[in-house]
RNA sequence: GCCCGUGUGGCGCAGCGGUAGCGCACAGUCUUGGUAAGACUGGGGUCAUGGGUUCAAUUCCCAUCACGGGCUCCA
C-alpha cells in the first residue's frame, strides 16, 4: 500500500501525536509484561500526551508508574521496529477473540472494513490504524503522568478501565518545560489563590460544593456584578428578583422537573412528599420565575423585547465527583437574563446579546476561549421541539450574529438544548480544562408551556419567543476564571484592596491613616498596615497579596502630604502628592483600565 | 455516581504500632526600621468522623464524609 493510502486510512496525527501514539503502544507493552491478563481497549494520542485503557486483573496505582516507565524505556531503547500489517477481519476477531481481548473485537465488529489494520512492536501486537513512527528508538523522553478510571466507551453503564496517561515529547528540554509549565498552573489555580489571597474558603463545615466569601471575595464578586449590571443596563436590561424557592408544580409546568429532578434540593416541611405540587424547592433556575414575571402584566408588541436580567444563587445538586473549587458548586450566583421577543426581533436580539458578551470579555482581557455554535442533529429531528423553519431561522440568525462579527467559532452538530440551538463560551482554566460560561440560548418551548402571550399590532394574541442568556454563566465559575487569568493579580479597578498604606516607623500611623481617608472619600479601596514590622516586610506582605499600590509613609511624605508610590511590578514611582496618586487610581478605575 | 489518591494545629508539610514535630501565620517583649521576610519568647492539635484488629492505633483494616486527579480529542 503506497503512503499516501495509508495516510488517508489513518487518523490524522501530526508527527508529534504520532510518536506519542506510539509511546501508548509500548506502555501498553510494558502493561502486558506485568499484567499477562490484561486487556487492552484503546491508546490514542492526546493533546499534550497519551493514554491507554486497559482492563486489569487489579487496579493501578500511583506506585506501579516507575516500574511501568522503566519497562518502557528499555523496550524504547531496544529500537524495535513498528511493522504494520493488514488481516481479513474475520482472522483478526478470531485472533483477539481467542486472546480474549474483548474490546478490541467489539471495536473490530464495529468496523465496516473487511480489513483491519495492525501493528506490532517487539512483543506486543495491536489492533490500530497508525501511524506510527519507525521503530520504538523514535520516541523520545516520555513521563507518565497519572493513573485514572475512565469507563468504556465513556459511558458510564459500561466498564470502568484503568487509564494511564503519559506525555512524551522530541527532546528532555521540552519535556522539562512542558513540566515547569505545568508548575507555574499550579500556582495560578483559583483554589491556591483563593486561600492566598484570602477571598473564599471552602469548609467541612458546611455541605460540598457551597463556598463561602471572605470580605475581600465578597468585595471581587461585587465588583463584578455591578460591572455586568451597568452593562446589562446599558444594552437595555431591566434587573428583577425572585427570590430562592420555587414550587414542584412550577417546575412541571417547565417540565425541568421531569428531566432535572435528581439535581433539585426538596425543601421538606412536614409530612409533605418531596414531589407534591406544593412542595418547595430551592430554586435550580431562573427561566420559570422570570416566564411567571412577564405573565403577571400584559405585553403590547411595542414593549417587546422585554429584558428581565437577575443575580440569582441557585442550588443544583452536581454530582459529587463533578465539584471543583468554584468552577462547578452547588450553590452558585448566575447572571441570568430572559428575553421575551416577538420572532421578527431574533437576530436583532442575537446581535446585541454577542456585543453585550463580547464585551464584557473585552474589558476583562479574556482572550482565551472558543465559542461552541450548538445546532441540533438533523437526523435526529425528533429528540427537538419545534419546527424546521423556526429552527433554521434561528440556527441562521446566531450564525449571523456570529458572522456579522467575524467571530471564529466552531459548529456542533447535536449539542443543541432540546427548546433551542445555543451558542456557548467556552474558557479555558490555568491547567487547560474548558469550561463553560457564557451561554446564549434560543427557545421555542418554554414559551409554549407557559401559554406566553403579547397583544400584536392586530389586537390578538401571539406567542412570544425566549432568549436564556448569561454573560458571565456563574459569578463563581467566573471568578475562578478571572483568578486564574489575571494569576491574582487583578487589575486596579477589579482590586478587593487597591491601595495599602505603609508606616515606616510608629509615628507615621497617624499621617498613614489621614491619608486613609483621603483615599476612602475618593472611593478608594485601601488599608494601613500598622503591625509592628518593618517596613520591608510590609511591602512584602502587600506584594504578596498583590495589591496594586503600596504606598510608604515616612517623615518626608508626611511633611509634603505626598505618599511614596511602588507598584506590585516592583516598580517604584518615588513620592508623588496624594492628590495625583487620587487621580491616577480613579481614572483607571472609572475607564477599567488593564494599566496601574 | 464510578476508578485512583489524599485527609496531622489557620496555611504548607514531616512523622510513626507505645497518645506528635517543622516552617509560615498568631500572641507578647525588644527593635522604629526607607521599598520582597529584624530578634527572642510563648499559646495552639481528641492526628477528618465512626467502627474493627491489637496489651497498645494518629500509624494497620473497614465504612462514612470531605478534598484532589480522571471518566467519548475515540482501533
Amino acid at each position: 500500500m503506497s503512503v499516501e493510502a495509508e495516510l488517508q486510512e489513518s487518523v490524522n496525527y501530526t508527527p508529534i501525536q504520532r510518536m506519542r501514539h506510539s509511546a501508548a503502544h509500548v506502555m501498553a507493552e510494558a502493561v502486558q509484561e506485568m499484567f499477562p491478563d490484561a486487556k487492552f481497549a484503546i491508546g490514542p494520542a492526546i493533546e499534550d500526551g497519551f493514554y491507554y485503557d486497559f482492563d486489569l486483573p487489579r487496579p493501578l496505582t500511583p506506585e506501579d508508574l516507575p516500574e511501568i516507565e522503566q519497562r518502557m524505556r528499555r523496550i524504547i531503547a531496544g529500537k524495535h521496529p513498528f511493522m504494520r500489517s493488514r488481516w481479513p477481519r474475520e482472522q483478526a476477531l478470531e485472533y483477539f477473540r481467542n486472546k480474549g481481548q474483548d474490546y478490541k473485537v467489539e471495536i473490530i465488529e464495529n468496523l465496516p472494513d473487511d480489513e483491519v489494520g495492525i501493528y506490532q512492536q517487539n512483543n506486543f501486537l495491536d489492533l490500530c490504524r497508525g501511524p506510527h513512527v519507525e521503530n520504538t528508538e523514535q520516541i523520545g523522553p516520555i513521563k507518565l503522568m497519572r493513573v485514572a478510571g475512565a469507563y468504556w466507551r465513556g459511558d458510564e453503564h459500561r466498564p470502568m478501565l484503568q487509564r494511564l496517561y503519559g506525555t512524551a515529547w522530541d527532546t528532555q528540554e521540552e519535556l522539562d518545560q512542558y513540566l515547569w509549565r505545568l508548575e507555574e498552573a499550579q500556582k495560578r489555580d483559583h483554589r491556591k489563590l483563593g486561600r492566598e489571597l484570602k477571598l473564599f474558603v471552602l469548609s467541612d463545615e458546611l455541605p460540598a460544593g457551597v463556598p463561602m466569601f471572605l470580605p475581600r471575595g465578597e468585595m471581587l464578586r461585587h465588583l463584578m456584578e455591578s460591572y455586568v449590571r451597568e452593562t446589562q443596563e446599558k444594552y437595555g436590561y431591566q434587573h428583577v428578583w425572585t427570590g430562592h424557592l420555587g414550587k414542584v408544580h412550577l417546575y412541571k409546568t417547565s417540565k425541568h422537573w421531569f428531566t432535572y429532578r435528581e439535581n433539585m434540593f426538596p425543601v421538606m416541611q412536614g409530612e409533605q412528599e418531596a414531589s407534591d405540587d406544593d412542595a418547595y424547592v430551592l430554586k435550580p433556575m431562573n427561566c420559570p420565575h422570570h416566564i411567571t414575571l412577564y405573565k403577571s402584566q400584559m405585553h403590547s408588541y411595542r414593549e417587546l423585547p422585554v429584558r428581565y436580567a437577575e443575580f440569582a444563587t441557585l442550588y443544583r445538586y452536581e454530582k459529587a465527583g463533578t465539584l471543583t473549587g468554584l468552577a462547578r458548586v452547588r450553590s452558585l450566583t448566575q447572571d441570568d437574563a430572559h428575553v421575551f421577543l416577538r420572532p421578527d426581533q431574533i437576530q436583532e436580539e442575537f446581535d446585541r446579546a454577542v456585543n453585550l458578551t463580547l464585551e464584557v470579555f473585552e474589558t476583562y482581557g479574556l482572550n482565551d476561549y472558543g465559542i461552541h455554535l450548538s445546532l441540533r442533529d438533523p437526523n435526529k429531528k425528533e429528540e427537538y421541539v419545534g419546527s424546521d423553519e423556526v429552527w433554521e431561522m434561528a440556527e441562521g440568525s446566531l450564525r449571523n450574529a456570529l458572522n456579522n462579527r467575524g467571530i471564529q467559532y466552531q459548529e456542533v452538530i447535536g449539542e443543541a438544548a432540546f427548546y433551542g440551538p445555543k451558542m456557548d463560551f467556552m474558557v479555558r482554566d490555568a491547567l487547560g480544562r474548558e469550561w463553560q460560561c457564557s451561554t446564549i440560548q434560543l427557545d421555542f418551548v418554554q414559551p409554549e408551556n407557559f401559554g406566553l402571550e403579547y397583544i400584536g399590532e392586530d389586537g390578538q394574541a401571539h406567542r412570544p419567543v425566549m432568549i436564556h442568556r448569561a454573560v458571565t454563566g456563574s459569578t463563581e465559575r467566573f471568578m475562578a476564571m478571572l483568578i486564574e487569568h489575571y494569576a491574582g493579580a487583578f487589575p486596579v479597578w477589579l482590586s478587593p484592596v487597591q491601595a495599602m498604606v505603609i508606616p515606616i516607623a510608629d509615628r507615621h500611623i497617624e499621617y498613614a491613616n489621614q491619608v486613609l481617608e483621603t483615599l476612602k472619600a475618593a472611593g478608594i479601596r485601601a488599608e494601613v498596615d500598622a503591625r509592628g514590622e518593618r517596613m520591608n516586610a510590609k511591602v512584602r506582605d502587600a506584594q504578596l497579596q498583590k495589591i496594586p499600590y503600596m504606598l510608604v509613609v515616612g517623615d518626608k511624605e508626611a511633611a509634603a502630604n505626598a505618599v511614596a508610590v511602588r507598584l506590585r511590578t516592583n516598580e517604584n514611582l518615588g513620592p508623588m502628592p496624594l492628590a495625583d496618586f487620587v487621580e491616577r487610581v480613579t481614572e483607571r478605575t472609572r475607564t477599567r483600565s488593564q494599566e496601574l
